[in-house]
DNA sequence: CTGAAAGCGCTTACAG
DNA sequence: CTGAAAGCGCTTACAG
């Protein structure tokens, strides 16, 4: 069966304390009983169980990112979280993390924390006055926010920069001759990541002398589908637009498909920006003009800050703001 | 701090065993007490810990699923697999199961098994005679095999019919009048996935009488980049081919994209099936032709079978088969 | 119907 | 440098 401890005890001919001892790398155990006991634990291909460690020490080695229902379309379907996902868990990797994946629901259920005594958790998204937002806190263990903007000082947080990302979109769009700039967005709120890069388009508006006009603000937009009924709004607008920025590469997918259905091209008749830079983004037709932003690495920052957290390390700064930057495809042009 | 069983006895008044049997619906206890402590359990928020409860029983609630490295893209990169895990979770979550994500690279490392006492497996597309597939025997534990075609009596497999998929998929484009048509796969063996396609493309081909020609198969187009590439191949071969069955529709993206590169066009230049239906293939320009898989419930599936191998739950069927269908969309055209 | 006690596989003071 | 013992939070025969 299972090879414990015990077995590695008994063949070195120690005690177990001893063999968790060289285990951890802790007490003063000799040159020679260690290297013997090591040699023993290969041997046996002998792996100390979490659990076992984990009800003495508190800790499981396991951690959880958090994704709330339905934001910015489902989990399955857009890839921002799987990069996401794929950043954290490779940033954890080394160190002997895991995660686990958790879908919360409406039900808001967060036992699993309880359960499996998870040691950490990456919340992505999150708003500051739900009951969520609430019952993670009350749980009291070591936590990072992602794209969450929640006005709390000593909480860990990573995010892109939403302003300037919501300001160099537009200001492309402006630059190429584009007056009447439709927004698409996820949901609208007065804060959060929309809020951010919402105001990033009021600036570059601003800057270029134009008016804002909440008309021309969609919401529900953040998933593909959400994107492509984006299309028919867009059209049955009062004003004739000629460019869109999605604040979702799959809404922006979404919406170009939307148009092509109702015989309209991208960039032809419309030049269309997206957000994110999911590597579909390359291989759409046309390729999408986009807001880059690195997210694989930024789960890999929010990994390494929770276990600089959970490890009780010092943190130089628990607030971090990753750059972006315009990637400029095929979806946009020059207004004729 | 964190309750536990005995905050909950020493509040009921009554032993630790007692809550305990409650907690598991077990024993006889009387309806009175267990009231209470239900009540009590309720009130305190409390939730075992699978950790205590692991190291006595043997098991974690925690199951975890293995996709090989670099099969069909990467994991980041192929819907394919997130609609799968997906399917996992849901599968699992009613039943108290977590699935715990984990990457398992060249190096073959297993040890998360071993560390957190999982209790189960899923392996997606293994090949039979690596080093993995061994390893992963050697453990002896509940083991569901998806996509893998292990000829091995006894295991747990979930597959799709492949042969039909590669059968439909080709005779459709036959029945366009398509005579010459390329098949892009992800590698080549003599089992497996693409293998069983491929049987079905030939069998299509034999079907309406023509010949199979090695050289219109084209590897290393499992992933986007792989398919873009592919376009290249496809360009310089000697015949002139109409049409293209790309066994993965992440692949069959790339290759349009590299097509329209190249100034082709799809359908009009040449036709293309893909292989899955992940949700983007409704949303691509054209909207692609492919072999649907209903690939959630696939996840699902071996989510039940694995829980029922797990809880020694009788199953009538160890190996299960499911079905595929054609889906005609726009990136497929009768031949002028 | 209920409780005392052993034990799961580790770690950690504390002796020696 | 090394070991005996207690304890983490549960479950499970076994008594009563």
């Amino acid at each position: 069966m299972k090879v414990t401890i015990k077995d590695i005890a008994r063949e070195a001919g120690v005690s177990v304390a001893t063999v968790s001892n060289v285990l951890n790398g802790k007490g003063r155990v000799s040159a020679e009983t260690a290297e013997r006991i090591q040699r023993i634990i290969a041997e046996k291909n002998f792996v100390p169980s979490t659990l076992a460690r984990g009800l003495k020490n508190k800790n499981t080695q396991l951690i959880s990112v958090i994704v709330p229902y339905l934001k910015r379309g489902n989990f399955e379907e857009n890839p921002f979280f799987w990069q996401l996902i794929s950043g954290v868990e490779m940033g954890t990797k080394d160190h002997k993390f895991n995660v686990m994946l958790t879908r919360v629901e409406q039900d808001n259920d967060l036992s699993f924390v309880q359960m499996h005594n998870v040691d950490g958790l990456i919340v992505v998204g999150i708003d500051a006055d739900s009951e969520l937002y609430r019952s993670i806190l009350a749980l009291k263990i070591p936590t990072v926010f992602m794209d969450s903007y929640i006005d709390q000082p000593g909480l860990y947080q990573v995010h892109n920069d939403d302003l300037l990302g919501g300001y160099l979109g537009t200001k492309h769009l402006i630059s190429q001759g584009h007056t009447k700039i439709v927004l698409v967005v996820g949901k609208l709120a007065d804060r959060g990541v929309d809020f951010q890069r919402l105001l990033g388009y009021k600036k570059a508006l601003a800057e270029a002398g134009l008016a804002y006009d909440a008309r021309l603000v969609l919401e529900n937009g953040g998933s593909m589908l959400g994107g492509y009924h984006a299309a028919q709004k867009l059209i049955s607008l009062p004003e004739k637009v000629t460019a869109a920025f999605v604040l979702s590469d799959i809404g922006a997918m979404g919406l170009i498909k939307g148009l092509y259905e109702m015989g309209k091209e991208v960039p032809a008749d419309l030049s269309v920006v997206g957000y994110d830079d999911i590597f579909y983004s390359e291989y759409t037709i046309p390729s999408l003009t986009t807001i880059r932003q690195d997210i694989f690495k930024k789960g890999k920052m929010a990994a390494d800050l929770l276990l600089a957290q959970i490890n009780g390390e010092p943190v130089t700064e628990k607030n971090i703001l990753l750059p972006v930057e315009l990637k400029v495809r095929a979806s946009t042009a020059k207004i004729l």
